[in-house]
RNA sequence: GGGCGGGUCACCUAGAGGCUGGGUGGUGGACUGCAGAUCCACAUACGCGGGUUCAAAUCCCGCCCCGCCCUCCA
């Protein structure tokens, strides 16, 4: 039984669908004024996750992540390049899925723009307006706080705390300080559209109850998004849907803790934004990754250079145990029980044990470090198998590699990822040993390993370091396994 | 000031009142021409001070520190 924790009601609860099998869950996506940094692929990799074991339990799961393309920084950063605000918020827009996808999180079923549906928005303030959840004053539209009973639930504060920390900005005009504003008038050379109230743009949140329940209906089962959304932005959402539409709007509210890096948090004013394209330079998208599973989706990770060189060895003890399988894998996975030893009946209990854990793992709030510590359980369980028998069952091994490849892929490792090899780099190193440019770059490779397994015979070390050196160094790293040498890309 | 979440072994992270997680790194051993990989073993721990309990990292109280939110923020 899947167990959530709702920040609704701050306690975990079982995990009720609104419509058996399927799942509608939202996630507040990017404001596109800047690239993606790592504190978004957090909270995306996070839900990805969230996302993919859904699907792993049976789920049919429809993944809604908005995109914020028109706002206050984007308007104001396009300006200063002379940019057309939309034109300038598609770029990013653009570049930010990119990045995302680089890092292999997988794309959402859609991503409505805030541009494009500001008539579900004036739909909606419209309705707040009729039912006196809003008023208008010269050309804005605000939400009334006080007429929603059920305001600050979410962030769990009062009405005297909310009082306490509000505030009217100059050019605001609004009656209450605790009000916010649902649409705005146009100024001067901004974006604008039509409406009932004059021309102009909506308010921040109001996007994501039109879109979310546009697409998802009401109630749906998952909101997600940043810690830092809960308020206001999530407390407004819910007021805005739920005043307008009379029932409530979210089912269970999730929220990811938010990246620190090197123990402080990650601001411009710090400047230790860091962002997804760089770290992709510096770190394969799969550590990165793996860095992001192996803390809980509600804690804060803490990224830092040694964090992530943990990430990578941890990655890369996962990847030879993957192949290790790969290699004695057969063609299907259909064994008959009685015909395995007793090595391989072990193994093939510890592979079930594996599949239990780890669900219980992920049963419990998404709990991905603990869900890791099973793949690493089945891990040394394979490589016992494979040191204590040289040919173990090939269906056995598919079995095992399936089930490792569906589980690992829950926490988006072990995806198929193409592995870049400095083709004209290993040329300029076979051509130093005499080996010609022909064929692939593989052929090329085995031709120059036949020269160091000739060399390793006649025990010339030397030679066989040597290039074992060279190779390490654009990326082969090669092992000798008796006779035998095998070679991976790092 | 208010709300929320934290402080766990050198580092990163889980954690149910009792049975001393996992990863990375370290040390020793097995294997190996060496390296690597792998296995085995070892070490290093629960912010501080009290309390409850036969038993507390886990519950309670106080304190210190950190992060997030309190109308820009994933």
């Amino acid at each position: 039984m899947l167990r959530i924790y709702n920040t609704l009601t701050r306690k975990k609860e079982p995990f009720i669908p609104v419509e058996q099998g399927i799942v509608r869950m939202y996630v507040c996506g990017i404001t596109t004024y800047s690239d993606a940094h790592i504190g978004h692929a957090r909270t995306y990799v996070a839900f990805d996750i969230i996302r993919r074991y859904l699907e792993y339990k049976g789920y049919k799961v429809t993944y809604v992540q908005n995109i914020t393309d028109i706002d206050d920084k984007i308007i104001n950063a396009a300006a200063e390049k002379n940019m057309d605000a939309l034109e300038y918020s598609s770029y990013y827009a653009k570049r930010c899925l990119e990045d995302l996808e680089k890092l292999g999180v997988r794309p959402a079923d859609m991503y409505p723009k805030a541009s494009e549906h500001i008539d579900d928005m004036i739909e909606m303030v419209k309705k707040l307006v009729d039912r006196g959840y809003a008023y208008v004053s010269e050309g804005d539209v605000y939400f009334s706080v006080e007429k929603f009973r059920d305001y600050g639930k979410l962030s769990g504060q009062d009405m005297e705390q909310i009082k306490a920390g509000a505030r009217i900005m100059p050019g605001e005009k609004k009656k209450k300080p605790e009000d916010f504003a649902l649409w705005k008038a146009a100024k001067p050379g901004e974006p604008k559209w039509h409406s009932p109230w004059g021309e102009g743009r909506p308010g921040w949140h109001i996007e994501c109850s039109a879109m979310s329940s546009k697409y998802l209906g009401m109630p749906f089962d998952l909101h997600g998004g940043g810690q830092d959304l809960i308020f206001p932005h999530h407390e407004n959402e819910i007021a805005q849907a739920e005043a307008s539409e009379g029932k409530r709007f979210v089912n269970y509210w999730l929220h990811a803790g938010l990246l620190k890096i090197r123990g402080e948090k990650m601001s411009k004013s710090i400047g230790n934004i860091i962002n997804v394209r760089d770290a992709l330079s510096m770190w394969d998208a799969e550590s990165l990754r793996f860095f992001f599973a192996s803390v809980h989706y509600r804690s804060p990770p803490d990224f830092s250079e040694e964090a992530m060189r943990n990430a990578e060895n941890a990655v890369r003890r996962i990847r030879i145990a993957k192949e290790k399988l790969e290699m004695a894998a057969g063609e299907d996975d259909k064994f008959n029980e009685k015909g395995l030893d007793e090595v391989e009946k072990e193994y093939l209990n510890n592979v079930k044990k594996f599949i239990r854990n780890f669900e219980v793992a992920m049963d419990d709030d998404f709990n991905t470090p603990k869900a890791i510590e099973t793949i690493f359980d089945f891990v040394k369980d394979t490589n016992i198998l494979f040191m204590k028998k040289e040919n173990p069952s090939p269906p056995l091994c598919r079995y095992a590699l399936n089930t490792f490849l569906k589980i690992a892929n829950v926490l988006t490792l072990l995806q198929e990822e193409e592995k870049k090899v400095d083709v004209e780099a290993l040329k300029k190193i076979a051509s130093g040993y005499g080996v010609e440019e022909q064929g692939s770059w593989e052929e090329m490779l085995e031709r120059l390993l036949e020269i160091r397994r000739n060399a390793r015979k006649e025990k010339n070390y030397a030679l066989a370091d040597e290039i074992r050196a060279k190779l390490k160094e654009i990326g082969i790293e090669i092992e000798d396994r008796g006779e035998e040498t095998i070679w991976r890309i790092s």
